[in-house]
DNA sequence: ATTGACATATTGTCGGACAATATGTCAGCA
DNA sequence: TGCTGACATATTGTCCGACAATATGTCAAT
């Protein structure tokens, strides 16, 4: 029997659509440099043949995704979307899919210790000054839970930032945006500050000292401990995080 | 002395963005669920007291990082944004880092064995039937290098799809795209059929018996293949990943 | 029940308009 | 010279109104 010829839907896409990957593709493709400019709504508008409201909505579908931004709230830039960028619709997705707690402490899981690990191979001088200048402010700071938490974060992120791995940085972006919340609440309920500067004391000396397997050890511990730290507040680990 | 008065920049948000941040905020809140319709364009744009087009810059806004989509290229509905929205953020992003094979590897080495392990929990009868149907493809295709790189891809999509954790699937979603290309060049280059599928054989074996530890040391034998691939390829695993 | 004709609703695109604001130019003045 | 202020210009944000293409709903005819 002869198949039913199959049309498959004749896809025409919108212009603003066609307009926002042509100039997609210039971007990523290296066309368009990073902090180049943009010509004009309306030379961009001239140059594909369509009026300027198509071209206005083809920049705002590339502007949130972080490519596109303004330099002085005039002039298009093309911009490299930074950890915040892609941070925020990560974990817009994530908290659309209803992720737990335990779902993204497996995923940190696989990531925080692996940050400590490559820190070890990668870390400056100067990152490694500003973890211990992080470090002296955590011991100051230890009964302010909003400082604890400000100081805890920010531990994090530059060991991920000393790893010098871009990809790294992005992966966990969504990881800060929703444990943050949780983070603080673990610190309210449990002031853990003194377990938390146990952890982070011992991943610097060993970043320091270049040894991985240390380093990996306690980030792991580390998490250990948040994980710990969610169970025993009664902060729900197998419940959705919250935006 | 008194400092003088610092007034920060007003920042007078243009309308289209304020408008998108309540329609933002109004879905990952949950006011609006995954799924529903959005009123028209016109009536949104009554609602808010603004023009169609701005309504419409606000959507395109939206529209990108995938928590919005059309049902049937006419009414607007509210979407999760699946791994393919996020993939292709993120790696955007990524590519325009300039991250290397080398950064994405290490990235990779942290997700996919806890991708494999993780799977030892949680894969159902199902899903385990469709590894099962995976590896008797990949065993028929094996010299055909295209078909290879597909169910190479799917495997790897089929064990992360079966922890069942979202977070990590959002995760490792741009690697996929990163990656495809690099793959298919190994396997263009080495022809490494045999390789991939005892790896491979290995790993579903430890997620059918709940081996964690198997899967887990599979999964990273099967990465460090690849990375070798690609060096003995000389593919440039310093080098940038290619779009 | 299916088909076809027709009105209606909604989106995609166009064109033009104007206010607010940043940029560039140039004369005037210390 | 070097700074200031006035003015024209360019660019973006926002509005309005319009129209074509297409999907949806209704209703009569078969």
């Amino acid at each position: 029997m002869a198949q039913p010829v199959n049309f498959g839907p004749l896809a025409h896409q919108p212009a603003y659509r066609l307009v926002s990957e042509k100039i997609r593709h210039a971007i990523i493709s290296g066309d368009i440099e990073a902090g180049e400019l943009l010509p004009t709504e309306t030379d961009l508008a001239e140059q594909f043949g369509v009026t300027r409201s198509t071209v206005r909505e083809a920049i705002r579908l590339l502007e949130h995704v972080g490519i596109l931004g303004r330099a002085d709230r005039k002039r298009l830039v093309v911009t490299r979307p930074g950890t915040e960028a892609i941070g925020r619709s990560v974990s817009a997705a994530m908290l659309m899919h209803r992720v737990t707690f335990e779902e993204l402490w497996q995923v940190a899981m696989g990531l925080e210790p692996l940050a400590g690990k490559l820190a070890c191979l990668s870390a400056t001088d100067a990152e490694k000054q500003l973890l211990a200048d992080n470090l002296v402010r955590t011991r100051e700071v230890m009964a302010d839970h909003d400082a604890l938490l400000e100081v805890e974060i920010e531990f994090h992120n530059l060991v991920a930032e000393a790893t010098h791995n871009n990809a790294l940085l992005l992966a966990r972006a969504p990881l800060n945006e929703l444990f943050y919340p949780a983070w603080g609440a673990v610190i309210r309920a449990l002031s853990p500050g003194e377990r938390i500067l146990v952890a982070h004391q011992h991943v610097y000396d060993a970043i320091c000292a270049g040894d991985q397997e240390k380093a990996e050890e306690w980030m792991e511990k580390h998490m250990r401990d948040f994980r710990r730290g969610i169970e025993m507040g009664n902060l729900g680990f197998e419940q959705p995080v919250q935006g």
